[in-house]
DNA sequence: CGTCGTGCAGAAAGCGCTTGCTAAATGGCT
DNA sequence: AGCCATTTAGCAAGCGCTTTCTGCACGACG
């Protein structure tokens, strides 16, 4: 039914093994052999079996790209740049590797099994992106993970994510304390005191990262940190658009909503429009990460850029080996402050 | 080094064959012994080798979805859909399949070397997502892939894609003719007389498709099409951007623009307000695809809603085996024409 | 009390490929 | 002409798992 490299030999009247090697190209082998077995390749419309490939050579091509949420530019950028990095089909010579993304959906549980099914099928390369959930047990069940991929080969990139001491793995950790400072302290030099933050879901490295670098704006401040005015939520716009209603319930005078990111920050904005409010004349908002359509928001969004093509291309090129580990495994990565129309100075009042 | 079988076998006390059956749980095994075998599994960390398994069943579990843009929402929303049916990790029990996109970048060549390295892979099942390119001789190469994957007992389901016929595949269609025409007769129905159309890039069937509905729209309403009010561009923002400027350029009278999908609307958008436009009153936008972000824009956008997490989900269950294939294996998709702030009376001139 | 059905476990034959080793040419040297 | 170094090809032993077939033991039945 199925053709075989067995059968291949056959035609081209050569061994198994030569078959392989010309497949392989690792091995010397004459011209013309090569290009008898070819073509009986090319008649039989012989395609390799990856299994069996896979379990005889000890090593696979698949290379896993993890995601929080697939459905989520955020991820789905990065996600793009590495798998352009990887290859992929289509990549350079010889390294034809099957960059996959998996879509955890933000589950612990689920992390952790396409983890196993990746090492189940001894994926080349793992590439985890995004913030992690900040359970203790949760993160060493990873942490070991991460470790037996690593023991059998497998390389391991962080890409967004904090690093995993002793994992053996490399990490790309982006900034997202000070970009949050920095975004805080524009508004707070704009002479802005009442602030809401609308954070992420709790339990995520992202989520407290970015608060705490807010929260160190203000306290630089001097300004005190009512807890009152920090509401979590899920990092959609739907979950913007909650928070900010909320937000104006508990204190209608605030004069500036801080999103977690820019999905939030737009859905604040719509919350915020539908109160009649104005921004940033009324409210200023700002949100993080500088998606592409965060410029098309109309007042156009203050946020914090970040260069996730950037960062992901990196981690893929490490993943790939093509480019060696940053000095100690890790490297960070800074956002950039763009201030644009949605924050302004607060109204006199 | 690394744990196998035979070892889990040796530690339990029994042979490689009973492990296997308590691990695929197909076969009866008495209840002590299976817990002694799951006991010696845990104690030895032992992680099935994927390849092997796969070799020896011959069928795997992978499925892939093939997508043409991961970084654009409308496909990030129809994978993540499609994967939470397969179930990816945690979905239903037994099922266990490992859910894998692959980024096509739209490019046919690595559309067909990720076809066949799934097919190398053994893949139990494949969803194409979005617009093929119509170029006859990649159609051709396609089909017959997919024939050979089917043939091969890998069930192919086609979704946002026109039906590949003959290739034992089912089809989850958009019906991106109708939508289109329903939002040009809507525009039309406003009173515009000169719009401009930004299409995607030729050579597509989305492409394609929506431009007749447009013109469809115009045909009837007895406007004459001139070439000249049409521009092809990328599916992205920036190509809108710049397909809108060029269209005032060649015709400063338009009263409204018809884009070929969301982002590009929201390119158009930006376009228009730097050249001094307001929208509606000036210039009326309209998009498709309805992605979460278009109800944002300022003024919100009209366009046509694709049920895309819908449509993915049921190409998932489809692809499952958990539904069954429409009649025929094809099936279409409505869009829903959603009106909003975008468009309007044209100006008086 | 012998026989048969049933339930459960093991032996062993692959699945299709890779690769270390060996063998056979080939050609260049002396 | 005889030898050795080089190429190039084949042999065969697995890689780790699944599954068919066989075998054993036990209780039920006539």
């Amino acid at each position: 039914m199925t053709v075989t490299l067995a059968d291949v030999a056959a035609r081209a009247q050569v061994s198994p093994a030569t078959v392989s090697r010309v497949l392989n190209g690792n091995y010397p082998v004459a011209a013309s052999t090569r290009e008898r077995v070819l073509r009986a390749v090319d008649e039989l419309d012989y395609v390799l079996n990856g299994p069996a490939s896979a379990l005889a050579a000890a090593t696979s091509d698949l290379v896993g790209i993890l995601v929080n949420d697939i459905a989520d530019p955020f991820f789905g950028i990065m996600a793009s740049a590495i798998q352009a990095e990887i290859g992929g089909p289509g990549g350079r010579a010889g390294g034809e590797r099957l960059a996959v993304v998996c879509n955890t959906g933000g589950s612990p549980e689920r992390e952790l099994t396409y983890l196993t099914l990746l090492q189940r099928q001894r994926a080349a390369a793992v590439v985890l992106t995004g913030g992690a959930v900040e359970d203790t047990a949760h993160a060493e069940a990873v942490a070991a993970k991460l470790r037996k991929l690593a023991q059998a080969g497998t390389r391991v990139v962080l890409c967004g994510r904090p690093p995993a001491p002793d994992t053996g793995s490399a990490a790309l950790t982006f900034e997202n304390r000070g970009g949050a400072r920095a975004l805080t302290e524009h508004l707070v030099g704009l002479g802005h005191r009442r602030l809401g933050y609308i954070a992420g879901p709790g339990e995520r490295t992202t989520t407290r990262h970015r608060l705490e670098g807010h929260r160190a704006a203000l306290a630089a401040a001097g300004i005190e940190d009512d807890p009152r005015r920090t509401v979590h939520g899920r990092y959609d716009r739907r979950s913007g658009y909650e928070a900010t209603l909320e937000l104006l319930r508990r204190d209608s005078s605030l004069t500036a909503i801080v999103a977690a990111n820019d999905s939030v920050a737009l859905g604040a904005c719509a919350a915020l429009r539908e109160s009649g409010l104005r921004i940033p004349e009324d409210v200023s908002v700002a949100g993080f990460d500088d998606l592409p359509f965060s410029i098309d928001a109309v007042p156009s969004l203050t946020t914090v850029r970040l260069p996730l093509a950037e960062a992901g291309a990196r981690a893929g090129r490490i993943a790939m080996g093509r480019e060696e580990q940053p000095p100690g495994g890790i490297a960070s990565v800074r956002g950039e402050l763009m201030v644009r129309g949605s924050t302004g100075v607060p109204r006199a009042s």
